[in-house]
RNA sequence: CGGGGCGUGGCUCAGUUUGGCUAGAGCGCUUGGUUCGGGACCAAGAGGUCGGUGGUUCAAAUCCACUCGCCCCGACCA
């Protein structure tokens, strides 16, 4: 392509909505431009570059035995209703009334239209295995859209769905995403991380996360230095603290007037003591059931697990009229004392049961009790008082006995085990070979398009701009004339174009007339990965210069043999992001 | 949704506190000229209902009310 006829609107200065790396030279570099809050036109270098990403997640779908499908957009709410989604996604899920006065959504993704299909053609386990998938756009009505392609609220995602009749298929099938994905994100050029992820709102049995380890990243991820475990924030595992030493006699339990004192930090700076010194009571609503959770001050209660050692059922915070009911008390001075008898069970996090003694809430308005014994003022078991891990992993904590470090990461892939939530929901049967039926067993595989453009400027960048990795760059090769006048630069220059453009390489021929530094500059912005510069004095000595956007020099090359230096220089670049 | 910030030529911003003359700068754009290997220079130009609505006032970008949009932080913290 000649630079004259594209529309690549590059800018100077650095908008001032744009707040990350990638966010600002996705706009610098012409690749988008926002149309409103969370979404966004794609310009010609960033379509390129989303299409050459999936190019690649196509062909690696392709050759995990993947079919392809075209799945609408548009859902009726209906089909979610039978999942019981259109109330777990709740706001998130755009809906739209047709003219008849029927609900329809804008397809935040696409269990439900996958599984009801299968549940309409597929009837026997002959029919099995079989993964389909679809690349579309997705809708999510995010609570805040940010970071430009990294949250946006209409995106291109790949969803994948398998089903299968056995459970050692459905792992076939999963290990196939699996590699497939490692694949796919080599050859965009990323390093990833793997990680051991919840299921969440998706339901199911194994899930992993395929994260891009960036400090922009919205998720965290949780490892060990060995490299012996990775989970993210909601998902990792972390062991019991020590049992704290008791030093001599610890008195009874006292309560001291707080007077409008609740959070956790109030208290501390009023009780001059510590959060971790403090035992957190928080009350949940599990599907109508009143959960009391205890928590160290300075730890979090992660909900996701919490939900598990709860069977696995929707929690909520409680509303204020329930925790007042629970616990006797205005809302930030809940306690544990007494409390296992007013609500259907306690979960007391590892944590607080290795507690020497702390300050709690006294159940009581503006109060708090010190000198609270875990197990002797309140008890550690009982027919609705459990133990566990209920917690976030916090700094200092371990895995297996190996302390836990944490790093931010883009998450760009996920895979799940899903088994029967959906097939059984909408009646995805197959009949085995004595004629019973079934549901069948489902995976469900996503990739955020959008997410790996993001990643790989965010990952590949420096002051002056881009650095794309060749196999999702927008060119190949970047052709910088630098004097436009100069008939025999310019004949050097198309010839050197046309060439190389014959060869099958991606070429960019900038043809603008405007002085060098200006081409120079917009070249590295857009981060073209090799550039060929054609300049007055090389071409008076029979050379142009090849140059790698990753390194400061230049090549000298004999006219002549620049093509060919050109191509291999390609084929190197192409050679290190092969899977 | 809660908190904070912002909205002024295409872009980045000044001016708003303390109302007052024709609303400014840099970048970008157009034309002419000189330049021409890392975002050139000179000259001449075009381009703005100051987000919107309503109000206060002799007078509003500036003060007040409402509203729309955008960005950031948070959204289980007892």
């Amino acid at each position: 392509m000649r630079y004259s006829q594209m529309f690549i609107p590059t800018v100077k200065e650095v908008p001032a909505e744009a707040e990350i790396t990638s966010h600002q030279l996705m706009i610098r570099a012409g690749l988008a431009r926002k149309v409103a809050s969370g979404t966004y036109t794609y310009l010609p270098l960033g379509w390129r570059t989303l299409k050459k990403i999936i190019d690649i997640v196509r062909e690696e779908m392709n050759r995990a035995g993947a079919q392809e499908i075209m799945a609408p957009c548009l859902q009726p709410l209906d089909l979610w209703d039978q999942t019981g989604r259109s109330v777990d996604y709740g706001a998130t899920m755009f809906r739209v009334k047709d003219r008849h006065e029927r609900w329809n959504v804008l397809g935040p993704t696409a269990e439900e239209v996958f599984t009801s299909l299968a549940a309409g053609e597929i009837n026997s386990y002959k029919q099995l295995p079989v993964n389909l998938y679809q690349i579309t756009p997705k809708f999510r009505d995010e609570f805040r859209p940010r970071f430009g392609a990294l949250r946006s609220r209409e995106f291109i995602m790949k969803d994948a769905y398998s089903f299968d009749a056995t459970p050692e298929s459905l792992h076939k099938s999963y290990m196939a995403m699996y590699d497939a994905y490692c694949r796919v994100f080599a050859r965009c050029g990323l390093e990833y991380v793997i990680v051991e992820a919840e299921t969440g709102e998706m339901g199911g049995s194994g899930s992993h996360q395929f994260t891009i380890p960036t400090a922009a990243g919205e998720d965290t991820i949780v490892f060990t230095a060995d490299g012996s475990y990775a989970a993210n924030l909601e998902k990792a595992e972390i062991d019991p603290l020590p049992k704290e030493p008791v030093k001599g006699e610890i008195p009874a339990p006292e309560n001291v007037e707080t007077p409008n004192v609740g959070s956790i930090e109030a208290v501390c700076a009023f009780l001059k003591t510590k959060p971790k010194r403090m035992i957190k009571t928080l009350i949940f609503d599990a599907g109508g059931q009143i959960v009391a959770a205890l928590v160290r001050g300075d730890h979090d209660v992660n909900p996701e697990k919490l939900a598990q050692v709860l069977g696995g059922v929707h929690i909520e915070l409680a509303n204020e009229e329930s925790i007042r009911k629970a616990t006797g008390a205005n809302v930030g001075f809940a306690g544990p004392i007494g409390l296992a008898d007013r609500v259907s069970k306690m979960v007391i996090d590892h944590a607080v049961a290795a507690m020497a003694l702390g300050v709690t809430g006294a159940n009581k308005t503006d109060y708090h009790t010190r000198n609270v014994v875990p197990g002797r003022d309140f008890p550690l078991e009982g027919v609705n008082v459990v133990v566990a891990d209920v917690r976030f992993a916090a700094p200092g904590d371990t895995h297996k006995g190996v302390p836990v470090q944490f790093k931010r990461g883009i998450e760009v892939g996920q895979v799940f085990k899903l088994g029967t939530k959906y097939s059984k929901k909408l009646g995805a049967n197959y009949k085995d070979e004595a004629g019973e039926l079934h549901p069948c067993l489902m995976g469900c595989y996503g990739i955020g398009i959008n997410r790996i453009l993001a990643s790989a400027i965010e990952l590949y960048n420096d002051e002056n701009g881009i650095i794309w990795p060749i196999s999702i760059a927008p060119f190949e090769v970047i052709v910088t004339p630098v004097n436009q006048d100069d008939p025999d630069v310019v004949r050097v220059a198309n010839d050197l174009y046309r060439t190389l453009t014959d060869a099958g390489i991606e070429v960019l021929l900038d043809d603008r007339d405007l002085r060098g530094g200006v081409k120079f500059k917009d070249a590295d912005l857009i981060g073209i990965p090799i550039r060929v510069t054609v300049g007055k004095k090389s071409v008076v000595e029979g050379n142009v210069e090849v140059k790698l956007r990753s390194e400061k020099d230049s090549t000298k090359t004999p006219i002549a043999e620049a093509p060919q230096k050109v191509i291999e220089l390609v084929n190197s670049l192409k050679a290190r992001v092969k899977a």
